[in-house]
DNA sequence: AAAAGATCAAGAATGATTCTTATTTTTATT
DNA sequence: AATAAAAATAAGAATCATTCTTGATCTTTT
């Protein structure tokens, strides 16, 4: 029963541009690596993901892609403290739980219909913007 | 009306150790910096206001002061981004909300009684041992 | 086809942080 | 109090993720 394919198009059919960024070959393929391995990589696993597609490809030119995509709002960048970024195709809004106990990120959901202001003390007058939610525990 | 006179103990009778961490000059001073700037500084931003007390005090040795007041869990680190580190005393579980407006760090409590699981989606069985949650915007 | 623009590869540069080592300070022991 | 052992500090080197620079290559427009 196991299924790789979600909905990510192959080469072929795959789009030319996605919001206004050009789909070149490397970014085609740091794209297709994060949405067929949701485990938030940094740029050198991707790097490494990558090169058996393309294996010409630079490390640069990975952090480059990662760059347009971000800046494109097609990926997200995710930070744990000090450590290498990460990265995100799951555009929703949602949080990180680093489990310690097998290493592993999971994205975490807020619950329907919560706001902000229903669990944080706001100073009046507040506009976020944007909301990073980092846990850190383990699965008992 | 001007005070800032906190609960910040002078040279004389600050105590000698805090969670068993020996308060040596350097560390003294840049715990009372953090105490008396609640601003969360970076380690540059210390070291810079330390030398007024300890002109010969090292940019080493703050980061070796930081890093042993985290480890002894009397002050916190603050991450934004990939930029430098950021320090915080304050002890009470709370997030961070950096206004874009003025540039500056907002201390975000939680309000009281408020439980994750009130808000997230949490796989059953997650242990949470630590909480980070920054959020961006401004005061309009 | 030519020109302009965008992307890429490779390696150098940057900047925050950590590490190394010699020196100084503090604490424990005689 | 003197001595030895342990801890902390200063200074600078090293590290590592990331960014920058530059010349080559690919795309799009004229
Ligand atoms: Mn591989
Ligand atoms: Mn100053
Ligand atoms: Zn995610
Ligand atoms: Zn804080």
């Amino acid at each position: 029963m196991v299924s790789n394919s979600e909905n990510i198009p192959d080469a072929e059919n795959f789009p030319a541009e996605i919001n206004g960024l050009r789909m070149t070959r490397q970014r085609r393929e740091v794209y297709k690596s994060l949405m067929e391995n949701r485990v938030h990589p940094t740029a050198q696993d991707v790097f490494m993901e990558v090169k058996d597609k393309l294996p010409q490809i630079s490390l640069a030119t990975v952090y480059n892609c990662l760059e347009a995509l971000v800046q494109h709002g097609i990926i997200r960048q995710v930070h744990f403290d000090r450590e290498s970024c990460r990265y995100c195709p799951n555009l929703h809004e949602h949080g990180h739980f680093h489990d310690h106990s097998t290493g592993k990120i999971h994205d975490i959901t807020f619950k329907p219909g919560v706001k902000l202001e229903d669990f944080l003390e706001l100073p009046a007058g507040t506009q976020i913007t944007n909301i990073e939610l980092t846990l850190r525990g383990s699965l008992a």
